[in-house]
RNA sequence: GCCCCGAUGGUGUAGUGGCCUAUCAUGCAGCCCUGUCGAGGCUGCGACCCGGGUUCAAAUCCCGGUCGGGGCGCCA
């Protein structure tokens, strides 16, 4: 649940529920007003029980027939779970529960004395999705009732953690200098190749979605914003099917100047670092919860393994050896695909950088070194790509900021310098040596709260099959 | 695009040709009891994805479709 300490009085409540709660002691015998969801409705007779939850926590309000108006005692008692209701009655230490023998009584709890109330909204019944039942629900259900299944704890705590993660990545960046950009999602040109794209209409241009804000983050940078990030969607229209992939999803982007690959590496396993620690350090609350689902589906438990710095560098010709070695089918110039992964998580199961991918597999706007080759004495660059056990984060590298050798790219790759000259003109009138990277949100979050499934971490995931909600 | 698997009340499931007027849990509706607290007790409600076929007999076998899951490919 949320710290709502700080939060001012609304038109529907005098006090989050966080605050009785936490408040407790303090506020015995004083009036509140306090609204939620009711999670459970219990007793018929002259007294109920209703469980009021709202984003702060969770209360007991304790009805007795004879102390407010019947007719809303009876609505009350009669009201269907998830309902929407206003309370107004005084705090009370709450009687404590019969324990087994030998067992101490838990803490004191607190919970309201009802006077009077309303209902705001009634809930349909059956809910779709069950809140608070402990039958499983399969991941297709629940992305239709997505609104309800965040009213879910563990769910809603994986969201708060999604925007705690972004507000230490952001607090670490904008520490190094980093500023706030964001780049145009409509594009004009195909921009990479590679990747499909989402046609769309732009008036009477064809345009597309960005699948990357490359390029501009690039522009921003050769301009002279000298350190910039992003945190923005990219849309990529490939046919795939998996846990990890998505056809929208949000990345976490920098691009930084007078950097080579090595420096943004460092900046990003300096960020990683802040977000793990700062989670371990503040929202152990939400590992909790999350870890209490886990163990009722028989799940292990997670944990914040803060990792240790520098992650290991593990360059691509080494990568191959390791694969090799571990009986994997692969040769100099191939993909690392996932079941290689399996070898090398194998032996780095944590965060490890691979460096010094061959420039033929590496995007045109990647740098390279003339004199660096691989094993076959084929030209290496630098790129690199950041994993976790089989799963890739990040893809990031040196940019070539020479010119005449980026219209060589080009065209070695097949495009056309004429279509990118919105581009390489940033390029024309002295450029700095740069780097950068874009990491996946949710895959990082898919590590964080173990989620087997990227759909888990996204709010309203679009996939292949999926645009709506 | 390829391969494999699956679809049973609102939800999650049991069921492998007749024991199925279909199991269990949860839910929902109602009643009883109760300062309850994973509340409890009782009663009830609610389902075999769609279309065709095989068979005396199909939730169960076969074919097609739809939807979903897993793996692969694709993926700056």
């Amino acid at each position: 649940m949320r710290d709502s300490a700080e939060w001012q009085p609304t038109s529907y409540r005098s006090h989050t529920i966080g605050q009785v709660v936490s408040l407790g002691d303090s506020l015995i015998g004083t009036e509140v007003t306090i609204s939620g969801y009711a999670e459970t409705v219990r007793g018929r007779g002259a007294i109920c029980f209703l469980m009021l939850r709202d984003g702060t926590g969770r209360i007991q309000a304790f009805l007795k027939r004879d102390n407010m108006d019947q007719a809303f005692f009876d609505l009350v008692q009669s009201v269907s779970r998830e309902s929407t209701v206003q309370l107004t009655g005084v705090v009370a230490e709450k009687r404590a529960p019969k324990v087994k023998e030998g067992e101490s009584p838990p803490p004191p709890e607190y919970e309201i004395n009802v006077s009077s109330g309303s209902i705001l909204a009634i809930a349909s019944t059956p809910l779709p999705v069950g809140v608070t039942d402990d039958v499983q629900v399969g991941l297709d259900v629940r992305l239709d009732n997505r609104h309800l299944d965040l009213r879910r704890e563990h769910v809603n705590a994986m969201f708060q953690l999604r925007s705690r993660v972004l507000q230490y990545g952001r607090e670490h960046l904008i520490a190094e200098g980093f500023q706030e950009i964001n780049t145009p999602k409509i594009i004009a040109a195909a921009a990479e190749g590679g990747t499909n794209l989402f046609p769309m209409k732009y008036f009477d241009t064809d345009a597309y979605l960005s699948q990357s804000p490359q390029l501009y983050k690039q522009l921003a940078v050769l301009g002279g914003l000298e350190r910039v990030f992003e945190i923005g969607p990219a849309f990529r229209a490939e046919k795939h099917d998996t846990y990890r992939h998505l056809n929208e999803f949000i990345s976490f982007d920098i691009e930084g100047a007078w950097m080579d690959d090595e420096d943004v590496m460092g900046v990003q396993e300096r960020m990683i670092f802040h977000i793990w620690s700062e989670v371990k350090k503040n929202d152990q609350n939400l590992i909790d919860i999350i870890n209490k689902y886990r163990i009722s589906q028989g799940n292990e438990e997670i944990e914040v393994d803060i990792p240790s710095l520098p992650f290991p560098r593990i360059p691509y010709c080494e990568a191959i050896e390791i694969v090799k070695k571990g009986g994997g089918e692969i040769e100099w110039g191939d993909d690392i695909e996932s079941h290689h992964c399996d070898l090398i998580a194998a032996k780095f199961p944590g965060f490890h950088f691979i460096p010094r991918w061959p420039m033929a597999m590496k995007p045109f706007y990647i740098h390279h070194k003339e004199n660096e080759k691989g094993t076959t004495g084929e030209q290496l660059s630098r790129g690199f790509d950041l994993n976790f056990g089989r799963d890739e984060m990040t893809s990031g590298g040196a940019r070539e900021h020479r010119v005449d050798i980026l219209e060589e790219n080009l065209r070695g790759m097949g495009l056309d310098p004429a279509d990118f000259t919105f581009y390489t003109d940033g390029f024309r009138y002295g450029a700095p040596p740069h780097a950068g990277w874009g990491l996946g949100v949710a895959r990082l979050l898919m590590v964080l709260t173990g989620a087997g499934n990227v759909r888990e971490v996204v709010l309203f995931p679009r996939d292949r099959s999926r645009v709506t909600p």
